[in-house]
DNA sequence: ATAGGTGCAAATGTTTTGCTGTCAA
DNA sequence: TTGACAGCAAAACATTTGCACCTAT
C-alpha cells in the first residue's frame, strides 16, 4: 500500500494551515502567500504552493478548480457544496445540513463514484439586494 | 442589452465545430487542435482557442475545467452532468433522461443559482471489469 | 471595401521544479 | 546527524494577445 512519506510540520506549513483555516473564505495560493508574508516576511511563493499540495494529499485541505483561474483552497476537508458569485466574485458554501444529491442520481453514473462535487453559479444574497 | 456583435463563420471554426460535434469525448483545445491540422495543415492553435472562446460565448459549447489541467470542450450545450473516471482518464456523461439535483438542494443556495455542474470521480464501468 | 478573422510568435499568469543551504526530529 | 524542507529563480504549461496580412460578407 502508499506508505506516507515521513511528513515535517514546518513552522512555514503551520502558518499556512492556520491562515487557511483562519478564513471563511476560499483564498488563492497567492493570497496565503500575502498573509504569511506578514509573519515570515520571506517565505517563498513555492513553499505555499508546495504545503498546499502535500495538505492536499494529506486530505486535510480541499482544493478547489473554478475554470482556468488560480485554483481555491479550502480548510475544510468535509465534502460541501459551493456557490460561485458571478458579481462579487466570492466562493460561499452552501449550509453543511443541505441533503447531498440523492443516491439515484449518483446510482446512474457510468460508473463507481467514490466523491462527487456539486458548485452552482449565481447571484449570492449580498448582490441581489 | 448585450448586442451580439457580428461573427463569420469561417472555415477554421466550421471545422472545429465539426470536430467537436463528431465525438462523444470531451477533448482539448490541443487535440482539436491536432485533428484540425489534418485538414488545414497551417491552422494556428490561438484560433483554435479564440474559436472555442467565441462558440463558448455564443452558448453552442460548453467548456468544462478540471482542475489546474487542460480544459475540455464539449459540443452539446444542454447541461448535463459528468462523471470523470480516474484510472483511464476519460470524462464521461451521464445518461441524459437521469433527473437533475433536486430544487431543495438549489434553494438551500446562499444565492440565486442561475446554473450548477454535478461532477462525479470514480472508476467507470469500463475500467471495472 | 472593410471589419473581423487568421497565423505567427511573443507575452501572460499560474504552478512546478532544480539546486543549494537549512532545520526539525 | 541527516534527510526532508525552505528560498530562490528558472522552467513548464496552458492560454491569451499584438500585429500585419487575409477573407467572408
Amino acid at each position: 500500500m502508499a506508505e506516507q512519506k515521513q511528513k515535517r510540520m514546518t513552522r512555514q506549513k503551520k502558518l499556512i494551515y492556520e491562515i487557511l483555516c483562519s478564513t471563511k473564505s476560499h483564498p488563492t495560493a497567492d493570497w496565503i502567500y500575502e498573509q504569511a508574508r506578514k509573519q515570515i516576511p520571506d517565505i517563498s511563493l513555492g513553499t505555499v504552493y508546495r504545503n498546499l499540495q502535500v495538505m492536499r494529499e494529506e486530505g486535510r485541505i480541499l482544493e478547489l478548480s473554478y475554470g482556468k483561474n488560480q485554483s481555491r483552497f479550502d480548510g475544510n476537508p468535509k465534502p460541501h457544496y459551493h456557490f460561485v458569485c458571478e458579481k462579487c466574485g466570492r466562493v460561499l458554501d452552501f449550509d453543511p445540513d443541505v441533503p447531498l444529491v440523492s443516491e439515484d442520481i449518483l446510482a446512474a453514473a457510468p460508473g463507481m463514484v467514490k466523491y462527487h462535487r456539486l458548485e452552482c453559479y449565481g447571484i449570492c444574497h449580498d448582490c441581489l439586494q
